[in-house]
DNA sequence: CGACACATTGACCAGACTCAAAGCTAGTGG
DNA sequence: CCACTAGCTTTGAGTCTGGTCAATGTGTCG
């Protein structure tokens, strides 16, 4: 385990087992895998849209997000991701980015070559699976919130959102006892949802006065869990989680 | 060509080749797929959300959609489905379904068992590549519904959604001369927008008030595709087609 | 030709937005 | 270590886009 700790790509190893399964030696492939590892401050874009993009990036440490911009301003959030993710891996076959790619805190990441990546898509078809699952979960996700946009109203798709954002921490061990970081503005939670910051600041305040929840100095804790999940009609299955996390 | 059109399979390659680039060997592979064609009526669910998925399916007629229900009734389409396309092809790395896939008019559809389908993948990885970022474009397109229900007022929505049904149909030779089949109701327009179906029928008289668009026996007419892409933003970049539509 | 689903319209309503002002807070530089 | 500042949060008042409810028209298919 202490071994584990100490390898720079432990929380990308970390977080392909909470996807599927990862024999030893294709762990062992991923740990040599060439990184470059740099350290990003907070809201610096990674890529852009219109870029070719030529590598991937892990998140080791800090939050990402990836966005698109539209005429007046207007800002869509598609999603956030947090250590061991790899937000830009669709660029694998996609080399043309259609969004842009960001940190949303200051965050070290590890990016690997396109080339790296595809050589070991051709060694090891079981990582090829693993690593294509992963982007079908994102898909899945992707739908939830469309589920989310187009059919809850403002309450239920904040709370959602929240126990997703709690979840998808809990299964890679960054966080537990319903509370977690939650690095992230207001306004950021409106350009995801669709709705404008004054109207989150509403909807948060309307939670704390049931007590479902505090959101205080990026740190979300969640006092009335079962409740928050009845609220959202939360059901954990589009996240496809190995092991599901506890009630 | 003439024995293109003849084998049953020919609208999954001429599908395949509109997002990729397929060899001669690639494509006998494809074409001697096991296949099990069935003929659908309307309104059939093919998976249901909760099943454990064992087979893949290709539309070789009609069309079919992804949709997921809520609680008092509600609906969440997520996308729709027309020859050539494989809508569950994420089942053959996660088999247990989140949403539900059913035929949207009567709909001829291919069977290929994932068995069969895995065995194409590990002989060929160039057809994994292209299968693969076939799902990667499936979620470039979630991403651009996530945009147009978050940030885009009902208007430009719909001509959004409009000019994607276009093009993809285009992409693959159903459409052309700016007239396709659009064979959904208002209220599956209104269930894959997040509206109304009474607001989606107010906008549509709006778009042909406006001298947009006409609709009528299941049939989109654009009477000012120029006009309707401005009025939408719309730009085709996300749908990754290898060859651009004509403006 | 009858029935049923779909489309259309009007009147009214409400959830979320806009605009604007004040209060916090975390990070910066002196 | 404190003061400053920029960005974030909070609140109120008024507005508007899109929803609700309900009735009527239209087309399609057995």
């Amino acid at each position: 385990m202490a071994s584990k700790l100490l390898h720079g790509l432990y929380p990308f190893i970390r977080k392909l087992e909470s996807v599927s399964r990862l024999s030893d030696e294709e762990r062992r492939a991923i740990e040599s895998l060439p990184v470059r590892v740099r350290t990003l401050s907070a809201r610096q874009d990674i890529e852009r849209e219109g870029d070719l993009a030529t590598q991937c990036c892990v998140i080791l440490e800090g939050w990402a997000y990836r966005y698109k911009f539209l005429s007046e301003g207007r800002r869509q959030i598609f999603s956030f991701h947090i250590a061991g993710d790899i937000p830009d891996l669709q660029s694998l076959h996609i080399p043309l980015m259609d969004h842009n790619l960001g940190t949303m805190t200051r965050a070290t990441v590890a990016f690997i070559p396109h080339g790296s990546m595809h050589n070991l898509t051709n060694r090891f078809p079981g990582i090829a699976a693993t690593l294509w699952r992963d982007t079908l979960i994102d898909a899945a996700i992707f739908r939830e919130w469309l589920v989310a946009m187009g059919r809850r109203p403002a309450f239920e798709h904040l709370a959602h959102l929240l126990c997703e954002l709690y979840l998808k921490q809990e299964a890679v061990g960054l966080a537990g006892d319903h509370r977690c970081p939650l690095p992230i503005t207001q306004t950021d939670l409106a350009d995801a949802t669709g709705m404008t910051p004054v109207h989150i600041n509403r909807v948060l305040r309307d939670m704390r006065g049931r007590g479902l929840i505090t959101l205080h100095r990026h740190t979300l804790v969640v006092k009335a869990w079962d409740e928050l999940i009845r609220a959202s009609e939360f059901d954990a299955t589009y996240l496809h989680l190995r092991k599901r996390a506890a009630g």
